[in-house]
RNA sequence: GGUCCUAUCGUCUAGGGGUUAGGACAUCUCCCUUUCACGGAGGAAACAGGGGUUCAAUUCCCCUUAGGACUACCA
């Protein structure tokens, strides 16, 4: 397999999509896979659309989900800069060479005259208004210009921007790697500026530049850039590209959960569920977008999680390691359609993380939790506790709250089911129960549980129905694991003091 | 509107000219059980429509429909 160099490129403006986080993903699964290269460049070349922390934010993420990068602005590399707005230098000449060869020209109207041009060809019912080999002989360029004025309208500093030069019939091919081959003809596309008027290039200039000194094999990205595409495989013709023009592979986007469209934030926040991978906090407007990370799913299921939206291994294995995605995964085996975002299935996939995690490494987390609530207690407790919580619980986040009844004395009982369940019955075998407990002296669950045996038989009552008063009476709540565990875990002293309490 | 992309259970998807169209999530039923959860067993649930090609089409081709992306001196 020859190795491949991959690159994922977001632009700093806000916080990385969780669609992004997939892509970058896909690039890295194929990097790794071929024991390549992944490089992170920063297209920020509007420099109109910078939002401070954005680029921090990418950083955090990528690390979050355990994508590594091996060439990237933080990192440095045989390729540096990695930031578009430090590689400003070095697009003008290769606009040059374009201009030279004539396959790009000045243009100097204003973005009046733009909108105007867009009106007129409205009204003139031109179906798809835009600046190309035709419209372009009405506008303010170096086509329809005289030689010595364009000169003279250069040299005197009026703002101009170069555009590429789309040919008027030309079929432009690019045999996608997800998709297969698509045509589309030049008459359908516009004469892209490829320099702004601030001397930075836009997007499509730089990135065709960039990946060609970068030497990319493979760009893979969001199938949004499919309709540009084309007037990429254009510049790299006429740069003298051809034959080192990157691989493309236009991935299917994460749509709407529900209705259609793609997923964007506001989905989110009106469905209650993370489309980040970690929390940003929008400055501007004091906005707060939820994360995967705290929300409390661990890195390991959202990956996971990820991994299989838009891909799929071709058996019916669906729990995968990076590793092993990383052996598993092939382009090939992408899919073309667009896949709606389903929380439940990442919910599935947290809990049976949440089962794998070894028990020591929750009661680690369970132990600074309740730290933080002024709460100790002893590691093998706390491993104990974790032993018989972890299936019981979705998110980690929900272990300090869900393991109450195991610091904490019952304030309060659970109302409904007190009424329903705490009646004579319940008060004897509480109260023998207490009695049987005080003598004990091997208190293990298998004695605890032997006890209450004993006197439900001894007094006619049937063990389960009165096991939900005492469960009632222990922790407060009608919903636990193995009351015998709980009260073996809690201890002696502690468990005569709740019985104690409701006798 | 134009260009391009897409179309198998509610969702993620496997499959592929002849299959009981498979799995997972979610859902329902039952079992386990001191409850909830876990687990186990089972159920319901899909090839968008119409034309071709073919002995045979869900699968290949075309059209329709539906959905999506793009349509900036944004990426």
């Amino acid at each position: 397999m020859t190795p491949v160099r991959v690159r994922f490129a977001p632009s700093p403006t806000g916080p990385l999509h969780i669609g992004g986080v997939r892509t970058a993903l896909y690039n890295y699964l194929l990097a790794k896979k071929t024991g390549g290269t992944m490089i992170l460049r920063i297209e920020d070349t509007d420099q109109t659309r910078f939002v401070p922390g954005a680029e921090e934010y990418i950083k955090e993420a990528l690390e979050w989900i355990g994508i590594t990068l091996d060439e990237s602005p933080w990192h440095g590399g045989p390729h540096a800069p990695y930031r578009q707005s430090e590689r400003k230098p070095m697009y003008m000449q290769y606009a040059m060479q374009l201009l030279e060869s004539g396959n790009a020209y000045y243009a100097f109207d204003t973005s009046e005259e733009l909108d105007e041009m867009r009106t007129r060809l409205e009204a003139a019912k031109v179906p798809d208004p835009k600046y190309n080999s035709i419209s372009r002989m009405e506008m303010k360029n170096s086509i329809t210009m005289p030689e010595d004025e364009v000169k003279a309208w250069l040299e005197a500093g009026k703002p101009y921007v170069i555009r590429l030069k789309v040919p008027r019939k030309e079929e432009v091919r690019i045999n996608d790697l997800i998709r297969g081959w698509v045509m589309v003809h030049s008459s359908t596309l516009d004469d892209k500026v490829l320099m702004k008027s601030d001397g930075m290039p836009t997007y499509h200039l730089a990135n065709v530049v960039d990946d060609y000194l970068m030497k990319i094999t493979h760009v893979i990205r969001g199938e949004e850039w499919l309709p540009s595409a084309p007037t990429h495989v254009l510049l790299y013709k006429f740069l003298g590209w051809e034959t080192s023009m990157p691989q493309f592979a236009h991935l299917p986007l994460l749509l709407k959960p529900d209705g259609n469209g793609k997923l964007s934030k506001r989905d989110g926040d009106m469905g209650g569920y993370p489309v980040f991978p970690i929390e940003w906090n929008d400055k501007a407007t004091g906005a707060v977008f939820m994360g995967f990370r705290e929300s409390g799913y661990l890195p390991e299921a959202t990956l996971n999680f990820l991994s299989l939206l838009g891909w799929n291994p071709g058996t019916q294995e669906e729990i995968f390691s990076m590793e092993k995605l990383i052996e598993t995964f092939t382009v090939e085996r992408i899919g073309k359609s667009g896949s709606k975002f389903d929380i439940q299935k990442a919910k599935w996939f947290n809990q049976e993380y949440l089962k794998m995690m070894p028990n020591e490494t929750m009661a680690a987390f369970l132990a600074a939790e309740l730290k933080k609530k002024g709460v100790e207690l002893e590691s093998s407790k706390l491993v104990r506790i974790c032993a018989l919580l972890k299936e019981r619980v979705m998110f980690l986040k929900d272990l300090p709250n869900e393991a109450t009844y195991f610091y904490q004395t019952p304030t309060s009982y659970d109302a409904e089911l007190w009424a329903a369940k705490w009646n004579d019955e319940a008060k004897l075998v509480a109260t023998e129960w207490k009695k049987a407990l005080e003598t004990e002296t091997n208190f293990v669950a298998e004695q605890i549980k032997h006890h209450i045996h004993d006197i439900t038989e001894k007094n006619g009552i049937k063990m389960g129905k009165v096991m939900q008063a005492m469960r009632l009476a222990m922790t407060g709540v009608g919903a636990g694991p193995d009351l015998m565990q709980i009260i073996e875990i809690i201890g002696k002293v502690e468990t005569l003091k709740r019985l104690g309490n409701v006798v």
